[in-house]
DNA sequence: AAATATACAAAAAACGATTATTGTTTAATT
DNA sequence: AATTAAACAATAATCGTTTTTTGTATATTT
């Protein structure tokens, strides 16, 4: 009642080494044997601390699971964003983090939690948040394209935003939708040439 | 070992007035009870014939299960494809199929059994298989939007069947990524830039 | 002020025994 | 020749019970 520090469930703050500590100790259960058979008190016990501190930090362990999770998305993003920076056009932007994604896919915590629980990680991947967060990603790298050329002007940054992300999230799912995009040059030819000209001319110099 | 008309389990014929009962049984009861809760007992009740005959006709429950949703893609390609014809333009087309897609996942077997098994829904939507048999739908159609000089001639069919298909996919999925395209005008004016032009020039016409 | 330890009822998971379903086979029926 | 009916072992689902886990509360420690 007379809390001021009260942060209930809204924004954990990475920083705060107790919740760090939880964090990790977290998806280090998530990695190890999946989120149905991770219980708190598992967490508790790799994490040196106790269920109450978890239970302080997360309301329940929906939120710890997707406080796991939020936190190794930001640090995906931070280091991509990271990455992007040393590349000059959007469509290297793009093709980058369709080969860094894929990676994530293949190696980080989705890969094992896909051999334990694969339909948790489909339902991951057709929920709208998931993607809803990374859309604040990409509009500065729209405006410098615009800005550069690559892109139009005329086109608004909401509606590249939208393709970039959908080209994005489907390249990802899908490496092969009938054609093979698995190699970096192929990836990367084919995105120029619907970013910059879509199905419309030009796919030649001319 | 003398059997000569053996169809083992490669494409079934849907004319076979046996085959159609139990696959008519099959879709009732997964529609009804979904996947799980379907016994191979109970299509038979229903269909009014031996679980021998089923058995004889698909080799597994695993194999039913996919006669009928091979047969209900199959339909929807039917139709969807008749639809089409009626059509001038590519995008007017690929708009109309996403309308369609959209409607059927509403509508269809998938929201029903979206309620009882949502991760089966999720799994089926992710298996690229599901995709795959829709390859070979788009093809001509692109050959017809360069023949009116709708598209580019440059680029090859197999690229612009991919891309079709991926905005296809990804507008019936995610309905919203960043852009709310859930009306058709919305959807038709994105598509058009898209395919037409890309995130390059000539949104307005220059 | 936050972390811990402990206790507690309600909810969920694990368990073992029982029942149902699967997939195969075989003889009888259409 | 295909469909049915029946029997069968192997596998999977269900049920009722026991155990664990969850989420909350409170007193104690750092």
């Amino acid at each position: 009642m007379t809390s001021v520090t009260n942060n209930q469930f809204n924004s954990v703050d990475y920083d705060d080494p107790m919740v760090a500590r939880i964090l990790d100790a977290g998806e280090q259960c998530i990695h190890r044997f999946g989120i149905r058979r991770t219980s708190m008190g598992e967490v508790a016990r790799v994490g040196r601390l106790s269920r109450g501190s978890i239970y302080r930090h997360f309301g329940d362990k929906e939120s710890l699971v997707e406080g796991v999770f939020r936190r190794r998305q930001a640090l995906f993003l931070n280091r991509t964003e990271a990455e992007l920076e040393t590349l000059p056009t959007l469509v290297d932007k793009l093709t980058e983090s369709v080969v860094s994604g894929r990676k994530d896919m293949r190696e980080g915590i989705f890969a094992s939690l896909a051999e334990t629980e694969p339909e948790t990680v489909a339902m991951m991947f057709l929920d709208p948040r998931f993607y809803q967060r990374s859309v604040s990603f990409w509009p500065p790298h729209i405006r410098m394209a615009q800005v550069t050329g690559e892109i139009s002007a005329d086109v608004d940054v909401a509606t590249a935003t939208d393709l970039v992300m959908r080209l994005a999230v489907s390249m990802v799912m899908f490496p092969d939708m009938g054609v093979t995009l698995k190699t970096r040059p192929a990836l990367k030819q084919y995105l120029q040439q619907v970013i910059c000209h879509g199905l419309g001319g030009a796919a030649s110099s001319r």
